[in-house]
DNA sequence: GTTTTCGTCGGACAGCCTGTCTTTCGTCGG
DNA sequence: CCGACGAAAGACAGGCTGTCCGACGAAAAC
């Protein structure tokens, strides 16, 4: 049956969106201080000083958790700066920016976004649908980029927009980062230009 | 004590070998057919009909038997024609043969790479050391390559010979492979012809 | 042919994990 | 005051790894 009395939430859900908020820090905190162990939910809610199953009733499930976990880094993470940074006019800076931008993006957040990556690769929905998302997006982004590369007249005349879009896909990604700047040890700085640099390269014109 | 009657074995020696065969190839059946699913050593031993505890005797744990894979794979899965292409005299050729073999040996066992690859991204030593030590190599070689390309004169003015290794590992990886020929689906002979383009205009003099 | 050795099996066990459920408590809202 | 609800605490089922042990059977040594 419906709730026999109207019940307008404004403390209760406040610090309700709160503990979620801590549930949330913790799982980053975690996942930064101990990149290569497992995260249990047990050690989570320790850590948030909560009850595990507080964190089934916050975000259903492990998968929930992890989610959000990306949802969250999406709206904080300065996604959007990324996104005008490569609509800019001017297709070739866009390259450019939105490269470095991804890259110092990347950085601030590699072990979450190493461990969502991760997971989201080895098992299906175990991180939910965020990175799917997330990951669409920057496909469609980029294959936009590729053709307004194209109708600027930048591309190399052997560069066909779809292997643009390849391309831009492949430089742009997570994974090619972290390649460098964990792989090789180089710094955000060292990591966004080279990349945009062999971006340019492989796709555009000469100067 | 130790064993007052010498034994040397020749039949049984086989039998056993065979045993860890099986179960090897149980694993790697089981990567391609579910790579999405979690592998337990209960599913594996039921493949390879043989009892879960001779998976232990075999091999020690779960990360002893992924450690055994990468050996396997690293043995069978035509990594020395790979190395022998990069090292053939004329650098520029020994990189566009290099990042091709690579490629279609990555194409070849994909789901089982990107399951060990992924294991040792999210659990240090969940893999064991294999994965490690063929990173490593690949690393050096990669080097190697760059400083060939300097001394024939292919790398451009402006990149360093540092440089030339950090774009080669990234051009050789499995992940910036499995970029376009999963997250794009691409066919490997493209990708192979993609990756060794962008390479060598990233790296390489104009012809 | 007898005895020793050892690979394999099957099951039991501890320990950790997820996911679900139920009970209880404290407190906000009408 | 009292209903609503977020949170805690714990019990539980089920899956997983890793270890141990007893038993069987076949190869190897004598």
């Amino acid at each position: 049956m419906p709730p026999p009395r109207k019940y307008d939430q404004r403390l209760r859900a406040k610090a309700a969106d709160q503990t979620r908020r801590r549930i949330l820090d913790a799982v980053y905190q975690r996942l930064v201080e101990a990149p290569f162990e497992q995260v249990s939910m047990d050690k989570v809610a320790k850590l948030a000083e909560v009850s595990r199953s507080t964190i089934y009733t916050a975000f259903g499930s492990r998968a929930g958790l992890f989610d959000a976990l990306g949802m969250d880094l999406l709206h904080r993470g300065g996604f959007t700066d990324m996104v005008t940074a490569v609509l800019q006019p001017d297709a070739r800076r866009g390259l450019r920016d939105g490269i470095t931008g991804n890259v110092h993006m990347y950085a601030a957040h590699r072990d979450v976004l190493r461990a969502l990556f991760s997971m989201a690769q080895l098992d299906a929905d175990a991180v939910g649908g965020t990175v799917r998302r997330l990951e669409d997006g920057r496909a469609q982004g980029m294959n936009d980029l590729a053709q307004r590369l194209h109708d600027q007249g930048a591309l190399r005349d052997d560069v066909s927009i779809d292997q643009a879009g390849h391309l831009l896909w492949l430089h742009s990604s997570f994974d090619a980062f972290d390649l460098l700047f964990t792989g090789r040890s180089l710094s955000a700085d060292t990591v966004a230009a080279l990349m945009a640099r062999a971006a340019e390269h492989a796709l555009c014109r000469a100067v």
